[in-house]
DNA sequence: GTGATTATTTATCATATGTTAAGTACTTCC
DNA sequence: GGAAGTACTTAACATATGATAAATAATCAC
């Protein structure tokens, strides 16, 4: 749960206490690739922290299977839409490779909110950090060409490319499987 | 200033200190319409309550206006990739009509978070929640066509239209305003 | 109110991406 | 190690949207 600690150090130091705490509600996990942690459905109740390996958030829009984002070593993956608002969610979380996973219980978390500030404080750093992201993303998405996309993602993120098949790697992008077939064939 | 509170107040309960605190950094101005209220390559150092009226965040993308998003009456509206960064945001907020505008300074409310959990609570939930709005149109953006998206907008935000001229909202679809018009003019 | 500017529509042609289908290459598992 | 399934590529055709240009409509300034 070490690199768990400092990936979040990077957002706010936290008393020992603190860390104590959030270290009571978190248990690691060994996952097999292919795995779903969590199914559509289901309303997250889960932070997930990948401590080593990959894992994808997805759904089915109209039968088919869409990425909606990655997260490799050292980060953090949570579905949002369902975890602020006690929704069910309509995506599941699927782990992609053999990975060790760090889960966090968000009910208990937030709970710690009121008895630790420094706490909160944290996790909406973290999150404001996550929002950002997204805003820049849309960007990304709603004025480059699908070929523009796949460059930023291979300078941006040559990971995936190795590690993510590529049917993952096209509804991220927005695009076809074939249609990514025929940007890469094109090099 | 009162529905400014009305609005804080859907999202957390503030005591009157925490109210008088706010109301203490955030002053009301009238704005003409077409005017920028913070210019681009400004770190973005205030968040705006809009009152009544209407706003939006625009940048340009290879000298093409693009419309990122829209406030209207009784919604906040802020530059969050510079705010939450402090670097300079390639964004500017443009007033679009005549309007009522409650500029909150974010520098100063982000000092009142250590003496107010409450406020630093209320700002996590509040853009909680404009982070849920953003991921969610993600997937609007990805997986339904330019006329799917613009019926959604004539449904979920009909005002949109009435009050936004069409070029504007061209680009905040995702499109050329040829093509809306294209897309209108098939009905 | 008239002219000038700005906003919107319509038409034509170009192009990126989708769809379907088939073929090849790679994995997995008994 | 061979069979079966899964992943990836390639090709041909269809279609939505972009680009450019020109026409009309609405708004603004004096």
């Amino acid at each position: 749960m070490t690199s768990l600690f400092k990936y979040l150090g990077k957002f706010n130091t936290l008393s020992k206490e603190a860390e104590k705490a959030i270290a009571e509600l978190s248990k690691t996990i060994t996952v097999k690739k292919n795995t779903d942690l969590q199914p559509i459905g289901h309303t997250c109740k889960t932070i997930y922290f990948v401590n080593k390996g990959v894992a994808r958030i997805y759904y089915f829009k109209d039968g088919v299977d869409i990425t909606e984002s990655f997260a490799f070593d050292n980060n953090i993956i949570a579905r949002v839409e369902s975890l602020f608002t006690g929704k069910p969610s309509r995506k599941a979380i699927q782990i992609i490779e053999d990975s060790e996973i760090v889960a966090i219980n968000s009910t208990q978390l937030f709970k710690l909110y009121d008895k630790f500030p420094e706490i909160e404080r944290l996790f909406r750093l973290i999150f404001e950090s996550a929002y950002v992201d997204t805003v820049n993303r849309i960007e990304g998405i709603q004025f480059h060409t699908a070929e523009e996309r796949y460059n930023s993602l291979i300078k941006d993120a040559p990971d995936v490319l190795k590690r993510v098949p590529l049917k993952y790697v096209a509804s991220y992008l927005g695009i076809t499987q074939v249609s990514l077939s025929r940007i890469r064939g094109s090099k």
